[in-house]
DNA sequence: GATGAATGAGAATTCATTCAT
DNA sequence: AATGAATGAATTCTCATTCAT
């Protein structure tokens, strides 16, 4: 067991260090002595957890889609309307991101990527999270909070864009403003949108 | 004169094929034999041209600067009031990115990039869009179509991650339909919103 | 430590490979595959002990300096008045460089350009040569062997230049003649010159 | 005429420019497009002048030659005595190097190397050298100024190497002292030596 | 003669991956 | 399991030389 759980502390390290890798250098960049060294084995030592370079980005997003996934859900399930429940989304995405920045660099270069290279993890993670929000627009039209003549598949585009983007900005910013509080704002924006309402069409 | 032709264009063969090269692989999987394959020249005509490979992509992006934002501009120009402005602007946007699929591509992995390989030039670019989008939103709010109590840093987040999604979404999908037909139902989605308006705040 | 020994055996093999083809085809003319072909080591593997191609050349005028002047300090101190001393290391000058040819061609080739390679360390083994001169003129000059009518600078310069043309010529000579036998006469050459005494001058 | 003369020309600046650029890179480091420039002619140019680079090389050894030695010989027929013919020789070979830094550098490089570029207008060079120092020791033997047990052949490498040698100095040397000026010092020592005359050989 | 754009062979160097220890 | 030395394929870039204009 000790054994079992060293073998796992070292997969863990080598994830974890290539990551830090990657984010700081971009894949290609990254090599597998650099991945080596801070996570402080040998190179040879990584064939034996992971298949080849390219194996610990799908282990990567594997892993990551199913723990942040997993916290996703438990913010959506956090709240009983809709409007709650894309808050609690966005909020914890952008806790998630802000708090593991190596995951937020990865995730924005691979998934804009079209000749990405774990694709089919992407793809699952970003099923996901389309789901999610299919799930809390649907909801939100029955509970009458959210509009019934829309394009859902738009709605999604609108709301995933809007926080990418956010979280893109802050990734290309120095001064590291608090990422979360950028939540309310934005959830404030998505369902009342930029326009003025006018009343005159309520008469 | 011929001569001078000549001259241009191969720098032009040189840099589409590039392009394509490029979005087809990615930058790094790309090799500057296949460049020149595909443009029909030697390995070496591509350094009379161009400084190193990273230096296609400067070029690319400063050639591509120029040239979108005058349309862009010219597409802002084209109405008188704000939504009318933005509509055209995002609908000049999805018909210059639908109509150049390469550049689309590029575009998109490049700006979600960290360590971003022609920096420069995509600051430049993406400070070009914020201005536009930013002199739409201040109009709006003059002419009163656009709501005050805005943190306008953030409108620009949500309306370039809006478009950028689509886009993004469109390059992923493999049936290509037309993507400047989201332009009308994306401005109305950023206009109004989601939500639904809720009378009784009028009562 | 056959581990150790190996590892050491191979840094010789590619450093002495790399002399031989070095001081065969020259420096420019040389290439990273002969030298590996002929130190029968794959290409990338010269890389795990030098960091380029003029690395080796600075470890090669590194190592020798030390080895070669070590055995010239030694002929030096082998005897006690400056014509014995000088003799001494002229003679182990010739041995040395008629025994180990390819470092006698390395060592003129480099010495004699203006834009050196190995700078740093031509100039420290240049340093090392003409302060022994020094001392034996110095020396010389105490017990009386020696005129103190001279500038030091153009003695050196005298006895280098002499040595070194002497190593020169039999570098491109054919018929390898015995170098080391030359030192006595050179040595009677620098003393006495090549004047007749002029009696008159006594009388 | 005109038209030859501008040929001559051309070909003159070529041959200049390539012996400065060689002179401050290196032969190899040195390009056609840089001496192109430098002479202000297209690169192509240089191959109606010249075979290949290295024929450049050739030219120029062919070409100072003729033109140093010519100069060389007049010197040694300056004098009557032989001390007066080496000191002449001496001081014209260090006045002429002096003027054309170029011509010293390359000099330098080419003689010292094993497998030289223009190996054979080297050897017919040093053979002219060669012969005039042969011609002064033959004829201060016979004057009575020179020691009759010598070996020829070592006297030609001690006074060419020395010169050699003063040379090699004054070019790596930073403060460009006057180089003539070592003619004198220089022909004492090789006539008289570095050593004290003993008196009691002669009681 | 003169040009200089184009060529493509060739060289240095890197690095993912393997495998003997 | 762990190592890290060794490999060699692959890539970028240079530059002598050619040749159409």
């Amino acid at each position: 067991m000790a054994n079992n759980k060293q073998k796992t502390d070292k997969y863990q390290r080598i994830l974890e260090s290539a990551v830090k890798v990657f984010a700081e250098r971009g894949f290609h960049e990254s090599t597998i002595s650099q991945i080596a060294k801070e996570a402080g084995v040998a190179d040879g030592t990584i064939y034996l957890y992971f298949k080849n370079k390219e194996d610990i980005l799908v282990h990567f997003f594997n892993f990551k889609t199913r723990q942040v996934f997993t916290l996703f859900r438990e913010a959506v399930n956090g709240a009983e309307a809709a409007e709650g429940k894309l808050r609690n989304l966005i909020h914890r995405h952008l806790v998630e991101f802000q708090q593991d920045r190596h995951m937020a660099i990865l995730y924005q270069a691979e998934t804009h990527r079209t000749n990405r290279l774990a694709e089919n993890q992407i793809r699952e993670m970003s099923k996901l999270y389309l789901d999610l929000v299919a799930e809390i627009v649907e909801r939100g039209q029955q509970e009458g909070a959210i509009r019934r003549d829309l394009y859902v598949g738009l709605v999604k585009r609108l709301i995933i864009g809007a926080v990418d983007e956010v979280i893109n900005t802050w990734l290309h910013s120095d001064g590291n403003y608090d990422l979360p509080s950028m939540a309310d704002p934005l959830v404030d924006l998505l369902f009342r949108g930029i326009g003025i309402r006018q009343p005159s069409s309520l008469a």
